[in-house]
DNA sequence: TACCAGGAGAAAA
DNA sequence: TTTTCTCATGGT
């Protein structure tokens, strides 16, 4: 059962809206860059990830099959900056091969949302963050991504107690924002740049956008 | 030097 | 079923 109060969900986002800029924050030029990117920045700084990418783009144009024309330790050499490279070489060769053997972007934007999802699911390396992230900012399919920031974040305001169950609480946003793509990329985004801005070295969130909101009656405040 | 970052999968308990 | 471990570089 979700502790989720839809007001303050609501307040949340319109406290963090008036505080961020995040226009432009999965920067990519193509929705496959940005699954490339969703798959190099599992528990890895954007900084990072940044430098990966450049690497692959003055090496090869980022497609499937250019990735898949790599050999596996020259992709692993390209995205070393991002961390786990050897993982995560596997991960984009065994996804680029998956992308593929789907007939590709037509294929799978044609498809609907929660067979979408299966489907990105069952290749290896891809869990629900990734997988949400590829639906949410490349296919911009109306699924709403709870990474280890938004967890913090609404169980510290009381919003949830932090450690429910990753579908618990994506269907329990959902419901309460309704199906709203722009919404849920815009919402992800604020909290992301709340948490690296500020959380992060405030942790009772003193002075912060979500003050007030630390503040009420089931926030969190240690 | 230690910790964390826009996780996921496998192994162990 | 839940918890722990592994993967690894770069910034603070």
């Amino acid at each position: 059962m979700s502790t989720l109060d839809p007001a303050r969900l609501r307040a949340v986002y319109e406290a963090l809206a008036v505080c961020y800029d995040t226009r432009h924050w999965w920067p990519a030029e193509t929705p496959f860059e940005v699954m490339i990117g969703a798959i190099l920045t599992q528990n890895t700084a954007w900084s990072n990830v940044e430098r990966a990418l450049a690497n692959l783009r003055a090496r090869i144009e980022l497609t499937a099959e250019s990735i898949l024309a790599l050999d596996p330790s020259q992709l692993a050499e390209l995205i070393s900056p991002a961390g786990y490279f050897n993982l995560k070489a596997c991960r984009l060769i065994d996804f680029c091969q998956f992308y593929r053997e789907s007939g590709g972007w037509a294929a799978l934007s044609a498809l609907p949302t929660e067979v979408l999802r299966q489907q990105l699911l069952s290749v290896k390396g891809i869990g629900p963050e990734t997988a949400d992230d590829m639906l949410l900012y490349a296919f911009e399919r109306p699924v709403f991504v709870i990474d280890a920031y938004t967890r913090r974040i609404l169980a510290r305001l009381g919003l949830g107690r932090g450690n429910e169950p990753y579908e618990t609480l994506r269907l329990a946003c959902e419901s309460i924002l309704g199906p709203d793509v722009g919404l849920y990329q815009e919402y992800h985004a604020l909290l992301v740049e709340h948490a690296k801005q500020v959380c992060r070295a405030r942790p009772r969130c003193r002075g912060c956008a979500l003050n007030k909101l630390c503040a009420m009656p089931g926030a969190v405040s240690t």
